[in-house]
DNA sequence: GATGAATGAGCTTTCATTCAT
DNA sequence: AATGAATGAAAGCTCATTCAT
């Protein structure tokens, strides 16, 4: 989003850098997400975006900027995604659970691409890094926001709002990591509910429980984002 | 170990095969964990390790074969090393408590390894990645047992023993995983001790309470694993 | 100049031809100064003419067409001044130092030009390397003459006219092409100066000296051409 | 000779380095001379030098280290073998005579490297550029003597000794730049001949024409150097 | 058993040239 | 007439692997 601006085009019209370097990426997504960085080549990415070599370079300075762009959609994803569950909640407990739901959500809706980012941030020069992680921390302060807002509004016991949000985020993540172990015990839904168990309810209070029944009653899933 | 014999060697001497693995081994792994598999060269390896290209082909069969060893050997040492911690106790609380403490101080002496595993899985043949995938989940299985051992005992309510093992499980690893995001906030025995109210505590049946303050009293840090 | 025809282009009106050749080879001529023929590319040739990759090649063939009407343009530059330069000198010696200092004079103006035509010569296609030789010899033979001039005048002993000439013309030439010797050493003025002592003056009969002297007193420089 | 150091190679073996340096320079040479640095490939060097592209890159950094290291070449040969031929020689005015025949004899051997040295010096990094030009300086500076032994020895007339020394070493490299016009008109010893009686004879004073005299009557031509 | 020189397939990247607009 | 996006052949270079010593 605001750092697509580091990577360098030959092409100036700003509408054809969008829409080409989509379809790069997603090839390279793609490619990426089966078969690892390194092992994927320009060739391949060109092939699968129907695209020559050369334009590749007309987008991109080089491998590296592919692999920069490819990991920051990801992560822009769950940074746009997750507020946009939560907007017009009002209950702390709600907008938890639901962050929670969304986060999973986004994570199924990527699964692959989230172990991308996993495998291959390391492979990105040190200052493009950098930026992958600012990324994930604005991500978990929304996570741990939600549960401060738990906390100051007595829905939650006093916890380590940090800690507690990393794990939310991990389990989140787990999702795609340990997808070969889950998948034949778990729905999404079996899944983000059982989270919800470890992670949320031990830590409300009396009237975080009686919240958290009644928004249970109503709504159930939240909508799958579109792409 | 175990499956050590699945990399053909072109030498016979069991001793000298062990010998020199190991030395070829620990060259890859602070290679790998430094810079990754991909970007490691065997002529830097092999320096590394101070012998000769073409020595390292006499150990194993090719590139693969040493990231695969390589791997093996760092979840190995979770195999070994947890239970070697958790020997001779016997309460059930004492048990999980310290397997976690021991999984986290695992994690934390060779975390570069660890973040190579969850890095480069991926990068290995399919029927390796299988053998390591049953390693991490024998490691789960163990964690499991030691909750199962907790809930049996009456020492904590029921939980969903799996997810739970789980959750541990990737609170040990992300203490490398986000070690950039941890290591100005949390000592390792301040990640665990919060860890513990996180994903143990709040499980404990009052008489799972009792026996963790109990605890708590007399040893406090167990021992770190030598290497 | 005349087989500037020789290069084909797909606009017919001479005018523009003319004009956008010109802007073209401008830019060709600093950039392949700078940076060699090889080096340098259609694109930054574009970018310094102000004009796009394409609109090139309506006005050049390929890039070997812009080389040699790059060199074209210098040899012709050699062709035309140095006779502008002795035009209406009747003196024999006076022709023949004045065409010195203009040889050097128009050297000095295009120095890092003459460098290329020495480089870049020999990338041409042969055929075109021929006629760029062809300017080379004609020039060549022009001070050739002004040298007969003097010893059929009786004002210079006989000599190997040709290779006297080839020398003078070395003589110019090594001014572009030694210039990081030569700077911190001579003035250009200097530099011609010290050129006729060696190159000329020995050669001259009691009766060219006796000019000279007179000739050395009155003009002292000649008109530096404007380019 | 000095700074083929400066040149990284993996193999360690002197023996070695040198002789296969030296088997894919004489490849170069020829290869460069005969189309220039840019058009000769890597590939065009392996075949010709008999050996695969990767062995090239065990003995060069990198293309620019195999340019440098085969002017080095050409003008080594300048520095050793013109010394060489005078070896022994006392009369400073045979001395002068016999350097130019030297080096007009070594450019005539290597008449295509020659020219190659003239396009592709400004092809190599700055630094390297330094280090060729520095061996021109050498070069020249040893006429320079020669001719100041001359004036010393009352043999010659004052002369700027700098600019003729630079003229001497001009005509000798004319040889090769020029060949396609000189070939039809002269063999090299009457070229030399030539040479001398423009650029020695006219400043040599009475007692050096006698010296002259004496030595033509002797000894003509040089020994040819064997390469 | 150990060495390290040699190989060559395969990669990323560049850039002259074309052509639809 | 002019543009500049698109092409793809070709280049330099790397590195896993082999094999003669």
């Amino acid at each position: 989003m605001s750092s697509a601006e580091s990577v360098k085009s030959v092409v100036t019209d700003p509408k054809l850098v969008e829409e080409r370097r989509h379809q790069i990426i997603s090839a390279a997504t793609k490619l990426f997400s089966e078969q690892g960085y390194y092992t994927t080549t320009i060739l391949q990415i060109a092939r699968e975006a129907k695209v020559s070599t050369g334009l590749i370079y007309q987008y991109f300075g080089d491998k590296d900027d592919i692999l920069f762009l490819t990991l920051k959609n990801v992560l822009d994803t769950y940074e746009q995604e997750i507020p946009r569950q939560i907007e017009g909640l009002t209950h702390p407990v709600e907008r938890l659970c639901r962050a929670v739901w969304a986060y999973c959500a986004v994570v199924d809706a990527q699964r692959e691409a989230t172990v991308l980012a996993y495998r291959s941030t390391k492979s990105l020069r040190a200052d493009r890094r950098v930026l992958i992680k600012d990324g994930e921390t604005r991500t978990n302060r929304m996570i741990e926001k939600s549960i401060r807002a738990c906390t100051t509004g007595g829905f939650m016991r006093p916890v380590n709002e940090y800690l507690l949000g990393y794990q939310i985020v991990n389990f989140a993540h787990a999702w795609a990591l340990k997808h070969w172990a889950f998948d034949d015990r778990f729905s999404l839904a079996e899944y983000v509910e059982e989270g919800l168990q470890l992670l949320v309810e031990p830590f409300l209070t009396a009237k975080g429980k009686t919240a958290l029944a009644k928004i249970a009653k109503s709504a159930d899933a939240p909508q799958q984002q579109p792409g």
